[in-house]
DNA sequence: ATTTTTCGCTAACGTATGTTAGTTTGTTAT
DNA sequence: ATAACAAACTAACATACGTTAGCGAAAAAT
């Protein structure tokens, strides 16, 4: 009969969010078929919804996951006592990490959130404005402070969070540099182009 | 009978190719149906199909229009006799009004290719792979040159590209900055970073 | 004025989709 | 050994989708 095969400590319905992550990256939420997954997980349509509610609910998981490690990483990092620019670049670190190490549901929650309905929907993008916000407000710390050339904070949040929503491109190109050099090369980049030119 | 509108030297088709430019940036490709296209021209699903052969006809029309847009420009750019640097932010000011004038379009094109069907979408990726390799190639010229600080050249491409595709969030944020302000915001930030420092 | 072409309509087709109902099988606890 | 539960199956549903066929009206060409 077939069951879903699990490993101690990871439930059914775990593997099924994580099949699901990579279906909704590689084709899409909308065109990634609930047949589909279930052949990827090796089981027929009907028997997922032993394990889960709905096909949303899929995405619900994967966008409210990995909101929350963000939020819950700048949080931590607001509180420490260090220069702004230290700690764009541990949030900009962090943010390359996520997407190198948990590349499906963060390239998922990226674009694939429209897709969500609307209590979650609202949400989702509420959250997503505060997170800017935090980061913007961090920025401008740093440009009071001097340590940070005069920029307007919107256009760099915006311009520091699509860089790296990039490396999905650098994930398909099959691993020309490393992941470390990756990083590196990328705070080198964006946050050598924040500091005060003279 | 409600015949489609069209003002002089403007082919109804060209109107619906602009309202499913529209529809596929809202909803996405897949979410966008023809029946969505066809409420919104003002005609029924049907009717559509005396002037495209099918859906994915609209995409092939977005997704290379935009791609024959940006391949001219970097020919006509490469072929100045000015400094890496300059054709570096020529190149960038064309992305980013293009962004922003031609919005629906471009970011259609950058979101959905994927949905195109195969002698189509592996021609696309092409172009797309050799768009970046002239890019990096000036990059890297410009490093040789002493003008461009020593950086790996297709990690920077990679984020001067996605930060530019994050005008999006500008677009829906109600326009806070003017255009302008916006390309010379984003232009300081990239090529300021691009800069020998020192 | 008449013919021809363009363009819209209604109706319908086949297919794919998310999901439910009801049943059977494998696993775990008593 | 048996009862209880978890998790798989088959069958089917309603709906939505892209698209075609065929027809009538409007516009353009003669």
């Amino acid at each position: 009969m077939a069951r879903i095969k699990t490993e101690n400590n990871i439930s059914r319905k775990e593997i099924i969010v994580a099949k699901a992550a990579q279906l909704f990256r590689e084709k899409g939420f909308k065109a990634a078929s609930m047949r589909d997954l279930a052949e990827s997980v090796g089981v027929e349509a009907a028997s997922l919804y032993n394990h889960i509610k709905s096909k949303t609910e899929l995405l619900h998981e994967l966008c409210f996951g990995v909101a929350n490690r963000f939020m819950q990483k700048i949080e931590e990092v607001e509180q420490e006592r260090i220069p702004a620019v230290e700690k764009i670049e541990k949030l900009l670190r962090f943010h390359i990490h996520e997407m190198i190490h948990h590349y499906e549901e963060v390239y998922v929650s990226d674009r694939e959130w429209k897709h969500l309905s609307d209590p979650y929907l609202s949400n989702f993008q509420n959250q997503r404005r505060i997170y800017r916000k935090r980061l913007a407000a961090i920025i401008e710390t740093g440009i009071r402070a001097g340590e940070i050339e005069p920029i307007d904070a919107t256009t760099a949040v915006l311009i520091l969070l699509h860089s790296i929503s990039g490396i999905e491109s650098w994930h398909r190109s099959k691993h020309k540099i490393s992941p470390e050099e990756l990083e590196n090369n990328m705070i080198t980049i964006l946050v050598g182009g924040l500091y005060p030119k003279k």
